[in-house]
DNA sequence: GTCTATAGCCCGATAGAC
DNA sequence: GTCTATCGGGCTATAGAC
């Protein structure tokens, strides 16, 4: 492998589990098997170093989610992003795990960071409320639902998921019913 | 006011704001005017200090919210229980970013911190869940819904109004009307 | 109990040989 | 591109006067 490459994985994993601060460059350096001096000619400094890692952290967040739905009915296009955000959240655990540590710090947020994920929520919610709204003309859903609060309501619902995920390690045993639970309750509670 | 207890408060803000490694005790000793090696006096170590501060920060955690329910019906205990959840989260938010950005690193986990706040949730869980398995009974709920289930249900969107809370800096304006709408939303669809 | 002074370590970053 | 060696500085922690 590339040594830039060794240098970034390396950084990308300790400081996603350890954070910015905690993490120096010597043990950067360390487990990534080159010296020190090695990481300044590839990255000018660590700060370099900390946003490219991050960038990289954030790549797999654009996921083209969209596809997926085509054919499906208003209420399966809904669990279906309800499994999608859930999977993605599992697969991306760590990183995901970074990210709200980095909002969760007075840390000065790198560049957009919050606007970045901000944006990504905006994107997802307003997907929900789409579709949503597209049920309720149809019939599908109740008439008098209100489909921009209630794709914000199962937002919320799927960022406590995540929360749970944080502090449970029980978590993988007891999250995977809670969020059939969760498709059940929200999503048909919603069905005239 | 005591010396001690100005190192531990200004102690305490600085770590709850800052995190652990970015804490520098230069910096406590300046923000609390006293010298460096008086902390060292009263507290045997950084770790000490910070140990002592995080069990300051986490004294208010055991509120007493089961005073406020009595009279109430069902419907209106789990509305109450919600209210009061939003409303401790809304006045700590400081340190109920701390332990949450706490519970994401791997740094040791200060003693039970973990267990600490799995044991919050599950008194808090257990209590939304008996009133309404008793409201269950009473006919007030639906009979065929699952108490536990849906406590733990309303437990997740309490934690997803948290990271909302954490995200948008928009929050303060935005999560309330959501937090009607998960009352309306959650209690009121288990109502038979 | 409170201070100043300082030891000793590790950090980020640089210089320079290869 | 990769290394060793090293600098200046901030850190935790200690020593010792008062």
């Amino acid at each position: 492998m590339d040594t830039r490459e060794k240098i970034l994985g390396t950084a990308t994993r300790l400081f996603s589990t350890q954070g910015f601060a905690n993490t120096s460059l010597s043990q950067v350096a360390k487990e990534a098997q080159v010296s020190k001096a090695l990481i300044f000619w590839h990255f000018e400094n660590k700060e370099k170093l900390f946003r490219t890692a991050l960038q990289r952290t954030l790549e797999p967040y654009f996921i083209n989610v969209v596809d997926d739905l085509e054919g499906l009915s208003e209420v399966d296009q809904i669990k279906r992003l309800i499994d999608q955000y859930y999977a993605f959240v599992s697969e991306n655990l760590y990183s995901v795990k970074f990210v709200v540590s980095l909002l969760l710090r007075d840390e000065k947020h790198p560049d957009d960071l919050i606007g970045h994920v901000n944006e990504l929520h905006r994107v997802y919610r307003n997907l929900l409320a789409d579709i949503l709204d597209s049920g309720r003309q149809k019939g599908v859903f109740r008439a008098k639902m209100d489909p921009r609060m209630d794709a914000a309501l199962i937002m919320t619902a799927l960022h406590g998921i995540l929360v749970q995920g944080f502090m449970g390690d029980a978590a993988p045993e007891s999250s995977e019913p809670l969020l059939q639970h969760l498709k059940a309750s929200l999503v048909d509670t919603l069905i005239r």
